[in-house]
DNA sequence: GTGAAAGCGCTAACAA
DNA sequence: TTGTTAGCGCTTTCAC
């Protein structure tokens, strides 16, 4: 069942039967439909591992996520999947399974044996040791959410992102305006986390306005995280959960106490927003009407409870990746990659501050 | 870049050096030292493609699933690749991308041209097309998630499931139970849906219970298709979403019409149950005084909103799956799976009934 | 404990 | 348009 085979089988050479599989020009019509049907009788499937061999292309891309589970990095997989697929690549995933998972692992020289003739990055921010490593690859590699010193990235621009945010809710009146942010340990780009909150700081300072620290509160970019920092926020207790204060602000007491309540929050992310959704929701607060609340990305999620956003397509980034690494890898010098368009989708839980 | 390289350096054989590499015995302890040392200065790099010419194995095995972005798939995945990073596997993704997809693509032989040496499937019914195609390839197989006829699976006993989370609202006095089901558009394995339904509708009877038709409603297995079905069920409008009653019963009057209103929803999915505790909230019914509900799958917004349910776990499903194939890889004969655990977590969605 | 030589299944010049 | 001849980088008998 190889090549071989086919060639005896049709009295043909390998060569011929490989460029008529190849579909290369070249080749009688009459011997392509030949070699396909006795291909076909004969159920071949080609090796991968021997044209690799031969060409030095392996036709698959590796790519490289924090985790899996996670909305952003399931939704850009499967947008780099589609390119590669159209394309005739393979997928080969590297997880590198959170905080906890051994990172260094899929960072081994060994583990990226060649296998792959690309990478695509999610949200990873590389050490010297990592980048040397991979550079070591001299593999075309890009960069999906997220900055990274020294590579090209693909991504929405998060300051402006969170300017639109913020003038969405200043346009309607607000000017208490608190943010729900953290790191996000489970990998994303650490960079991102912050420039959403210097384009919060920016944009408010911008327009005059003061944030108390203790309006900067820690959501963890989780729905968890964003329920209890809600709660801190909102003035409410704690309720059990264990989101603390960004800042290190007041202890305990609940950030309303020094700066009044908030008439807005904007967060980092949708999934906190939804949890600031529910801890307003716990706290007898009524959104639009006594809060607005505002979150970036465009989870499924947030549209079935009217949240309004500044939704990203990360499985459009994704397709953009795999296409510029792919380019890349057909020999085409790398080019600049724009930012990924982000929109202001207005729905239900914003509105004018009352009075 | 090659052995031969190594080969030279060292004054040694290919032969030896590749022993050596491979840590295989009858090599002496000197020699393995010395080719490891000049393998790191010279930053040598195996050839997978190379090395799975020679041998026929690719270390690598195939993940086949329906889409990413799912809870239950992104959690299955990461288990899967957890056991096939420790054992030295690569991860092939190949997916379908949804009913939109042309599936077909993933399974023409030329997909898997011998790149992998085993395939888990999640939660994918085959037709006989199929079928036919990956058993040409004769690899190792395993289905996570649902039944395949034929083939090997791994996944928690669905009926029983039912039963355990319809027992639970029977205990607490319960009578008046809706089930919250339908089919998952997404490509989750149809038996699925059918077999949590009938799990339902099996502990009803055996408790000597009547659902009326109208009671089975259909939550396309999604969040805003769990709170279209729970407006529905629940008596009110169905506010813009265009969720129907599975059974054709009455049309559009809303299923309490004819039956009065359940006291108790059971959702095949955590995520369908978040949609119906979203439509009893805006009917102003308050969980789980007036209504109670439970779901299963153990998803992490069900913690942070106290949704009672029956926990799986897909992580370590995947890697369960993962071993079984990676042992039929070495030679181990196909043994039977035991059904996954699936457990009851009682949180704040369930109470007895008033009155 | 080590080496020599023959492939694994394909592609890629170069001829014909 | 087709065939010949070398490899791609590794593993694996079989000798030594």
């Amino acid at each position: 069942m190889g090549i071989q085979e086919i060639a005896t089988v049709t009295g043909l050479s390998k060569a011929t039967v490989s460029r008529a599989l190849r579909g290369l020009p070249s080749v009688a019509e009459t011997t392509v439909d030949q070699v396909r049907r006795v291909a076909d009788e004969l159920g071949y499937v080609p090796s991968s591992a021997a044209a690799g061999l031969a060409t030095g292309r392996q036709r698959a891309v590796g790519v490289v996520v924090p985790v899996i589970d996670r909305w952003f990095y399931a939704k850009a997989i499967g947008g780099v999947d589609v390119e590669l697929r159209r394309a005739g690549y393979d997928l080969v995933l590297y997880n590198l399974g959170g905080p906890g998972g051994d990172r260094d692992r899929a960072f081994r020289r060994s583990m990226l044996r060649h296998r792959v003739d690309a990478l695509v990055l999610l949200s990873l921010v590389l050490d010297e040791t990592e980048r040397a490593e991979l550079e070591l690859t001299r593999h075309p590699m890009i960069v999906i959410g997220g900055p990274a010193p020294g590579l090209r990235n693909v991504g929405v621009d998060d300051v402006a992102v969170a300017a639109t945010a913020v003038g969405h809710l200043l346009g309607l009146g607000h000017r208490r305006i608190a943010y729900v942010g953290g790191q996000d340990e489970a990998g994303m780009n650490v960079a991102v986390p912050y420039r959403r909150r210097d384009g919060f700081l920016d944009a408010m300072a911008a327009a005059g306005l003061h944030v108390p620290p203790s309006w900067l509160a820690d959501g963890r970019f989780s729905f968890a995280g964003g329920a209890a920092a809600g709660a801190l926020l909102l003035g409410g207790s704690v309720s059990g959960c264990t989101a603390a204060s960004a800042s290190g602000a007041g202890s305990g007491a609940g950030a309303g106490a020094g700066a009044g309540r908030p008439t807005a929050v904007f967060c980092a992310s949708d999934e906190m927003a939804l949890g600031v959704l529910l801890a307003a929701r716990r706290l007898g607060l009524r959104v639009p009407a006594d809060l607005s609340v505002i979150g970036i990305d465009g989870h499924e999620y947030g549209a079935a409870v009217s949240l309004t956003t500044v939704a990203q397509d990360p499985e459009a980034q994704g397709r953009v990746a795999a296409r510029a690494v792919l380019a890349e890898v057909d020999g085409a010098r790398p080019g600049v990659l724009p930012p990924a368009p982000a929109t202001l989708v207005v729905r239900g839980t914003t509105a004018p501050p009352r009075g």
